[in-house]
DNA sequence: CTGAAAGCGCTAACAC
DNA sequence: GTGTTAGCGCTTTCAG
């Protein structure tokens, strides 16, 4: 591991027989008054030597890391989730195309009990930060509220708390997936929920309960938490089925908890979509791919992210003093509907 | 977004009456020789400041980072996979330890192209990298190979380059599955393989061959490339069982082409495990979840990420020249496996 | 057109 | 015990 011993703006200085300032300003195209033969000699200097900038004395200068960072919750094993993988998939695009680098940082209970979501921003350690998967609970963001730090929440909001967010509208995409069940000639439905914790948990039932009819809400016993999972939904499919047996169509509120209730379904003999429909929300690339294909709400995840990291560096530029936007869904329909059993 | 002037070593040091040197050596724990009077000030101050070291500074001082890249292939969405997610997750965790933050890089065209992979460290962005999904192919390792930068492969390896390496033993893999396909009773398997520019592929499949009673390699015609995709594993399944309609059991290199392998061979009227058994390789959570659950060789994933963070910073700190390490793994027994059909 | 010098925030020899 | 000072590598006034 021999330690190359990198080379500084000095050698180039050195080197081209030109100054630092010199130098500085031909690396930044700052150089319309520099002469082109001492531009040459500088350039080809740079060139021989294989000078590259260094990034941390760039920061140290500009007071601005060049770092971005991805706040998500802790998970049995946070990345491996199609959802926040293709968010943070985005994300990292779009700052790249911005220049910038993209840090992934966990807030589990060590990492907060230590202040760490502030620190590093005191630190310097980065100039803004996306918040994913953040719930009512996350009592932390609380310390992002005065807004003199760059945060943004991606594909949430928190009704309480005056916090910058880009999301999806989960109150039309609950809304379509009732309509279209109802549509269809749906009911008796049933809803498999996320965490109650998630305020796009109740928007979706809301629109929901709407769209398929109802005046008042949902009756509680046609709710099931599924917690996010497969297995969850899984189980939470035979619960509600179980309960009632006339139910004709489920509504889980993200896909992994449809492909989850489908197969739960499934095990206990019945068949989807004959005895009983499924519709999800997200459109992940595994909807495709269940069988049957599911029927799901498509939230664009992907677009959303890059959009979320666009309008974060907004704000780290200060182009932005708040932020507030909602993106449309639309309805991916597959093979998990149909109409009801006669 | 009112610009905080964030408070520096100066503003301590005035504030408790004390110099420089002494705010950082109480802060540094050097400071066995400071009068406990005097450090008192200066934690005193340090916490009504709510001061923070910037990272930046100390990182420019130090010629280190304090950063570690993972980089990955380029994919449709890279992050959006449990393989590599389980991996990231890993390797988060082990850096945390070790005070160390993780940035992401995508290896796609342009990156390569503009030499990002050696400019990241040429510009004191990292001390270290990990690469994931290395192919054959990927000629850009070979700025790697003389061993002055920080770089290991996790869970493969390229076999003419010198180039550190952390992974699991792929040729017992396909050992384990073969051994146990032909012990339940079959002889006439084939095996859905990744992509051939991927070195495991080859010691997966040269295991597999060993262990089913073969002298000789796999017929062609019952070798089938799945492209490590669910869509993959559909088409060559049914590829395979068409072509050879007596095959009682796959092997497929992943667990994502096994599944999607059940799921095609569904598709055309087989039951799994019934008529078809399927094994897996990887135990990746949706493994268990599946219909019927999968029978996988386990390669540890997680932890296998953790120890290659772990060995990385042996590489980092100077602990480690060279490092060739291959692990364990196992075989997990579900539902996907049965005795051949008379 | 070019260069000297200050300063970003921190650490560590080397005084005293 | 404590302070002075010289860098780490870069950008940027401000003078020539």
């Amino acid at each position: 591991m021999a330690k190359r011993k990198s080379v500084s703006i000095k050698d180039v200085a050195r080197e081209s027989q030109a100054s630092l300032t010199t130098v500085s300003l031909v690396l930044n195209k700052r150089d319309w008054r520099i002469s082109p033969a001492t531009r040459e000699r500088v350039l080809e200097a740079v060139q021989r030597l294989g000078y590259r900038p260094s990034r941390m004395a760039q920061g140290l200068q500009a007071q601005r890391s060049g770092f971005l960072a991805i706040l998500v919750p802790q998970l049995r094993h946070a990345f491996a989730d199609a959802y926040f993988g293709e968010l943070i998939s985005a994300i990292h695009d779009q700052a790249r195309e911005a220049g910038y680098k993209i840090i992934l940082e966990v807030a589990d209970e060590s990492y907060l009990a230590a202040s760490q979501h502030v620190e590093i921003f005191d630190r310097h350690v980065i100039d803004g930060m996306l918040c994913m998967g953040v719930t009512n609970r996350d009592a932390y963001l609380r310390d992002f509220e005065k807004g003199d730090r760059p945060v943004l929440l991606v594909n949430n909001y928190l009704p309480g708390l005056a916090l910058n967010s880009v999301r999806c509208d989960y109150i039309e995409a609950g809304r379509l997936a009732g309509h279209f069940l109802r549509e269809k000639g749906h009911r008796h439905v049933g809803l498999i929920h996320g965490a109650q914790e998630v305020q796009t948990t109740h928007d979706l039932r809301r629109g929901f309960e709407g769209a398929i009819g109802l005046n008042a809400p949902l009756a509680a016993d046609l709710l099931e938490d599924g917690l996010y999972t497969e297995e969850g939904g899984a189980e939470a499919a035979i619960r509600l089925v179980r309960r009632h047996p006339n139910l004709t169509a489920l509504f889980a509120g993200n896909d992994k908890m449809a492909i989850g209730a489908i197969a739960g379904l499934k095990s206990i003999g019945l068949r989807v979509p004959e005895d009983i429909s499924v519709v999800g929300c997200d459109d992940m690339h595994s909807a495709a791919f269940c069988d049957p294909p599911l029927t799901t709400v498509r939230t664009p995840i992907y677009e959303l992210g890059r959009r979320a990291c666009e309008r974060l560096l907004d704000l780290v530029f200060n182009r932005a003093e708040s932020i507030q936007e909602i993106h449309p869904v639309s309805l991916t329909v597959r093979k998990s509907v149909a109409a009801p059993r006669a």
